[in-house]
DNA sequence: AAAACGGGGTA
DNA sequence: TACCCAGTTTT
């Protein structure tokens, strides 16, 4: 038996029923996949059903804000996913009648589809002949195959692409991408993977070497580097204010306080004194309130923020906040707008003095 | 070639 | 903690 036929027979019974499996249309497994890039399946999941639902078509997608999009992103991370989401669902809808293509080469050239998702696209809506390689194919072959490149170096990229695609069962991609993905998500697991009851324990070169728990192998990844964020909550005659992140920094185009970074953590004294933006404002120390005592500690990939947020006090709006780059509103209206976990949990426990 | 880019689940 | 998740883009 070859390896995509007992693949796909264990796939047959044992996949999840998942919505974006009950259909073909590009559309919808485009949407999918890019919710689940670096994402799990119970996570994105309600995600997707939301989205689905807002947006029954490419054209209703196109035709959303992008404020609109982000907030109905807000949570799942990674935020230039949605904003390339709504870039070309405009550019479909409106460059190519709302058809997306049909080729894993034309794919893609779409914003925010690299090769995995435009292998994933073109294989499962077409069932052109390519592999999906994500981290389930990443792990399954190294495992089977008993391969140590390490998969996030430029040799590994290549070798496992190689394999996966002489591996692929070429008239039946669109199945068998599923299944080897499916099988890596269910079966053969990060940790304690059911090797016991495992369709390829004969043939698996990790399980017979006793090489599962090394398998794959993965070049360590950077340093987490530790920043402090004092983020000005102000509270002035039933409004507040806030700003629209800008740049290509974490967070791009969602909301947040006014936000000062300093080197290190501060306290009130040092906070008030030492910052040019605050003494601008010039606000009495009496005004100001540390919400919270100690730093919030927010991690995230690449990142450790420790966060206070510094609550303002003012009879009316301070003129440095009517600039461009502000934006005073009602306190009730700030949940319209896409903000990071951070600040949504923040405004859950804040109820602006009311 | 390496770093940036989120948030949550698992052991 | 440390690692991982249906990866892509930028530096």
């Amino acid at each position: 038996m070859k390896f995509y036929n007992l693949l796909i027979d264990w796939y047959l019974s044992n996949q999840r029923d998942l919505p974006w499996r009950k259909t073909k249309q590009p559309y919808h497994i485009w949407l999918s996949e890019i919710m689940l890039q670096q994402t799990r399946v119970a996570q994105g999941l309600p995600y997707y059903l939301r989205f689905v639902e807002e947006f029954p078509s490419v054209f209703d997608l196109a035709e959303a804000s992008e404020e609109k999009v982000l907030k109905l992103w807000q949570g799942l991370g990674y935020y230039s996913r949605a904003r390339n989401l709504h870039f070309t669902a405009k550019y479909v809808a409106n460059e190519l009648n709302g058809k997306f293509p049909h080729t894993y080469k034309e794919l893609k050239k779409l914003k925010g589809v690299g090769d995995y998702t435009a292998s994933a696209i073109a294989s499962i809506c077409f069932n052109e002949p390519v592999a999906v390689v994500d981290g389930n194919v990443y792990r399954v072959l190294s495992r089977v195959f008993g391969v140590d490149t390490p998969i996030n170096s430029t040799e590994g990229i290549k070798e496992f692409k190689n394999l996966a695609e002489e591996k692929l069962d070429k008239e039946n991609a669109s199945v068998y991408n599923q299944a080897i993905m499916e099988f890596g998500a269910l079966h053969c697991k990060p940790k304690n993977p059911y090797c016991i009851t495992c369709p390829f324990q004969a043939e698996c070169v990790a399980f017979q070497q006793g090489k599962i728990e090394e398998l794959p192998i993965k070049l360590k990844k950077t340093k987490v580097k530790t920043k402090h964020f004092n983020y000005l909550v102000v509270v002035s005659e039933g409004k507040t204010v806030i700003q629209q992140r800008r740049g290509n920094g974490i967070w791009k185009n969602l909301y947040q306080f006014p936000l000062i970074e300093t080197e290190k953590e501060v306290s009130k004294t040092q906070f008030l004194k030492e910052e040019n933006f605050l003494q601008l404002l010039s606000v009495p120390a009496e005004k100001v309130n540390l919400f919270n005592k100690k730093p919030i500690k927010h991690v995230l990939s690449h990142r450790k923020l420790m966060v206070k947020f510094w609550v303002m006090d003012l009879p009316e709006i301070s003129s440095a906040f009517k600039t461009k780059e502000f934006e005073v509103i009602q306190q009730e209206n700030i949940r319209l707008y896409p903000v990071p976990v951070l600040i949504e949990k923040f405004i859950e426990q804040f109820y602006f003095n009311k």
